[in-house]
DNA sequence: GCAAAATGTGACGACTAGTTCACAGTTTAA
DNA sequence: TTAAACTGTGAACTAGTCGTCACATTTTGC
């Protein structure tokens, strides 16, 4: 743990952060960016607005900490699931799989992330939207590799681009969990990855 | 044409009406709902603020009427090319064909589309939103029905719940099309569906 | 050609929300 | 104990936008 070295002082400030950013995150994740105010994040933090400002330059930097400490986390969950296992499938098992945990484990984020990746995000003024795109190219690139090296090893047919299939795969995860994320019970996200990778897998085609 | 019976003055109006809402498109999807106000739309469509006023209830109304028409247009186009066409992989290729022909005829809306579509939407209170979902979600029950069809006839295997498939293909439309609309030149819309189709159509495995 | 009706205008009122800052309260160290 | 440093506070300032309305301009009907 970090915290090993900090005084008594700086860990209740660390705390007092993580307070605000907890009170933003529903705010933001309930309402949107623009239809939050300070005030209303000073109010449920139950901190004066003047302390906001103490800990965050502005009302965008305060989304911001928010937006790219979690595409953070994502990105570093998914590609570790990438490195860790052997075999191109396995690979792609574990990417479903954690990528399932870690989203429904951040439910309250994962709207404000999907806004800010899918460039419907009017948000922040210009930017942050073009860090996180770098990092989820680079996440986007390791899954590329994927298929491409399993293509290679005649493991895959070649049914699309390399790079496409990687899309593809990110995109039909992304959809199962906007099922999940608009109806939980109805639309459970699977627990066999199977059932989304057959998709990819299977040939829907009866004669080849 | 529905003008045939309408008054000079009347087809004026209609004129004036269409070019506010041109220029609250492009700058609707240039920045978002929040980051443009009433005066930039009276300004680039050369009317006074008061004149936009008398075509449309308040800011919201004006941003609704640019999405709810934009919507129909998509899903009447999507519906036909489902029932126009005979046989399901026919079905599944005009889906794919016209849906880039007709996003691509409307660049600047799609974003918006995409936005209220996708829960990243927090621009309209309430109720746009489920308004769109629901011709959204017929459309849906349509390219479900293909699936289950196909299955049914044994001409497709199930390879996924005819639904999940429904939802799948969508997805990776927009995908495409969220490519194409980063990078025009760099990720074309395929001009054949199958470019598409196949990572549903054809096994990604080489063993079956 | 003219008065009445319809239409277009933009200054202005009312309000909201982001940000600042002087001060009060609290902690620290001697 | 006490003074200096630090921290938290919220009233007040500022900027900007929505939506109105009395008035100017144009069109229409006679």
């Amino acid at each position: 743990m970090k915290d090993a070295t900090l005084s008594r002082r700086e860990r209740e400030k660390l705390w007092q952060r993580q307070e605000m950013l907890t009170a933003a995150i529903g705010l933001f994740s309930e309402k949107g960016f623009h239809n939050v105010s300070m005030l209303e994040i000073a109010k449920r933090s139950e901190f004066a607005i003047g302390t906001l400002y103490k800990f965050f330059k502005n009302k965008e930097d305060l989304y911001r900490s928010i937006i790219v400490k979690q595409a953070d986390t994502f990105h570093t969950a998914l590609t570790r699931a990438l490195n860790e296992e052997d075999g191109e499938i396995e690979k792609l098992r574990s990417y479903v799989k954690i990528k399932g945990a870690v989203f429904m484990d951040n439910v309250s984020v994962v709207r404000l992330y999907f806004a800010e990746t899918r460039g419907a995000s009017f948000n922040i003024k210009a930017g942050l939207d073009k860090e996180i795109r770098e990092e989820y190219e680079l996440l986007l690139q390791k899954l590329t590799g994927v298929f491409a090296a399993g293509i290679q090893k005649k493991r895959f047919q070649k049914i699309a681009e390399p790079y496409h299939l990687a899309v593809s795969l990110d995109s039909l995860t992304n959809a199962f969990l906007h099922l999940w994320l608009e109806a939980p019970d109805e639309h459970p996200y699977p627990d066999d990855p199977d059932v989304i990778l057959n998709i990819i897998c299977k040939g829907l085609l009866v004669e080849p």
